[in-house]
DNA sequence: ATCTTTGTTTGCGATAGCGCAAAGACAGCC
DNA sequence: GGCTGTCTTTGCGCTATCGCAAACAAAGAT
């Protein structure tokens, strides 16, 4: 097994030789771009960690609108609460790319929290950290104006989804205007509008589903002071 | 000590002794209405129980836009990020009637885990549910328009802060149009005429700084499908 | 009882952002 | 190498919501 798991918190403090014991207890699954994990709604099985590739986590509305929650990538967990309590998963979980996952069921993770107790804490403090996140996220959501939350929005999936490139950094995820709208709270014309303006400036470059973000230091400041 | 402490999950699973234990170890504090617990920014020292009375929670951003995340009361946490990080608190939470508080630092925590483990497991299940509950309100705030977003607030304020009386059910804390706007993601103005025009249809009835819902079904239902 | 402060209401104009429509661009496929 | 389907762009009108101003109302202070 490679050690892509290093870095990830869940096994923070425990051995190389206790973790593999723990994943090689867990559920692997292999998905194919654009494949279904669990959907919202669906009673809650597993929750999972994310191996390689990359998920899109996504919520709907009773009347149907989606939003994008976040993108998760290697070492990232989803559905953590299913990991106590009997419940239905509260989002969708589709993979972007080709993508592996591990899974633990209610029974897993109680087993493994006795096992080694520090994973307790380790998944507390992810999911602590969690909360943070998306209190501040629901912040910017609630005062910020559109093009601000559209900036934010790329420069999170720079940093999380970046790869650099000789023009700037490319977001390394098949990523449309429609897509950053659910992310960002607004709609398709608003973020396409706003996109090009940026071109304009020379701070992006952008194709069909594909962004390329040259100037982050301008996104950066735009974001925070526009 | 009474038995407020009952109902709260933080406990669950304890004996009554060894909750007194806890407790007992706790720093207790009492707090005038509209005193500061603790401020966003300020390095974080301990997470708090409610005892008694009620807490309300803000965040700020940077251009000083204020939002009102939840108020929360008998039983309820907040800071539980500081239970296990060195974080500044990530809100600020002032009472807004005569409340108690109990605190527990980081050792202390560490300590009442470590001595009954069950309290962690509580714990991830109250963080957890916290998630879900946000995370359904980030999605309402992107998807609903305000004057759905304003109904939720007030039956949201209604279950946690409900006082049955003979016109209807009184929302038991001072609460101003601006609050109501913080929580619900708009102004002061937009509150007062939807308020306004509720009052005329007869759904509520208001004063200042308080509000009777007397019509809770028609909320519900506007709530839903407006 | 009067003055001051703080909260509420409402009219009115301004505007950010929505959402349709129609055209253009790109990728995949036979 | 043309065809089809999906994604993107942009003009344009629309409307939900904002935010000022000014008047009003209630509570607290002296």
């Amino acid at each position: 097994m490679e050690d892509i798991f290093q870095e990830t918190d869940l096994f923070e403090g425990l051995s190389t030789d206790q973790r593999d014991k723990i994943i090689k207890k867990g559920f692997h699954q292999v998905l194919k771009p654009k494949s279904i994990l669990f959907q919202q709604g669906d009673p809650a099985e597993r929750f999972y960690m994310v191996n390689t590739g990359r998920l899109k986590l996504t919520k709907l509305n009773e009347q149907g609108k989606e939003v994008i929650m976040r993108y998760i990538g290697a070492g990232e967990l989803t559905a953590a609460i299913t990991s106590l309590k009997d419940w239905e998963y509260p989002l969708t979980a589709e993979s972007v790319e080709d993508t592996e996952v591990t899974g633990w069921d209610k029974a897993g993770v109680l087993n493994m929290i006795e096992t080694y107790p520090k994973i307790a804490i380790n998944l507390l403090n992810i999911v602590l950290t969690r909360i943070d996140d998306i209190q501040h996220r629901y912040l910017e959501l609630s005062t910020e104006r559109v093009e601000q939350r559209v900036a934010r929005t790329l420069l999170r999936l720079m940093r999380s989804a970046g790869l650099k490139k000789t023009e700037g950094i490319l977001i390394d995820l098949p990523l449309s205007r429609q897509n950053i709208a659910d992310f960002s709270g607004t709609t398709l014309f608003t973020v396409s509008r706003t996109l090009s303006a940026w071109e304009k400036k020379g701070w992006i470059k952008s194709g069909r589903e594909k962004i390329t973000i040259t100037a982050p230091h301008s996104l950066v400041l735009f974001s925070e002071n526009a």
